[in-house]
DNA sequence: ATACTTAGTTACGCTATAATAACCACGGGA
DNA sequence: TCCCGTGGTTATTATAGCGTAACTAAGTAT
């Protein structure tokens, strides 16, 4: 499948955010503000050069990160999350609050009985 | 790579609802109520029988899919969604509001300028 | 002259996973 | 006797895209 960018806007958000390092990406700088790219690229573990650019490159398109480009030598460019990113972030947050709400996944039980009491 | 669980909830939450057909079927069982599996497959148009049931079969590890099995000749299936998914919904519901409140998608500026204002 | 810096880009192999299609058991009906 | 419907499973193929690594420009410092 050739992600495509689905009509419905949740699905759209949700591709990107579940793509590897976005989260880290995002966090890194949400937590511990603006950033250039190398100083970005040694707070995040294990990323290499190539897929933080892209990342960002995607970021930025989607406008949850902006990119501020200084033409020092060498360059100078420092990113940071928007205003859009905020609005995220809260719900992050309610994800946040339902997921620990149900405590330890289900994944721990594979036996026979597979269902969780039903709703509705 | 090999599709690790994250140890991060939220995470591992995204990941599932970024597979292709997740959304969809989460949709359908939501707005047209609980389905047996054949006519969850002409509800969702395109979705083959393969992955209908492999993405069932994770919804319901994780517990957003009750899966109701009755031995009948030929067989009874029900699927629903669960009391989780309903805390889902509620995010998402959110997530949709913002998501419109940005309206058109920045997408559409592919030029020079490429950042939004920044946050913070 | 050569090395060093930043902020990437390019090339390449590998593999996870989506798409498609064929197949299965079970008993009932024609 | 053969086919049908249900709820899947299995095999095969194709490809998106991740990981690794090497390379680049442009100026400054040694």
């Amino acid at each position: 499948m050739p992600r495509q960018a689905p009509a419905c806007p949740i699905h759209e958000v949700i591709g990107v955010f579940a793509r590897p390092w976005v989260l880290h990406i995002l966090y890194a700088l949400s937590t511990q503000g603006p950033a250039r790219f190398s100083q970005l690229k040694s707070r995040i573990e294990g990323i290499s050069a190539r897929l933080l650019a892209e990342r960002l490159r995607l970021l930025e398109q989607q406008g949850f990160v902006y990119r501020n480009y200084e033409q020092t030598i060498p360059p100078t460019v420092t990113y940071g999350i928007t205003h859009r990113m905020k609005d995220i972030e809260r719900v992050l947050g309610e994800l946040e609050r339902v997921a620990r709400k149900w405590g330890e996944p289900v994944t721990a039980a594979p036996g026979k009985e597979r269902s969780l009491p039903t709703a509705k």
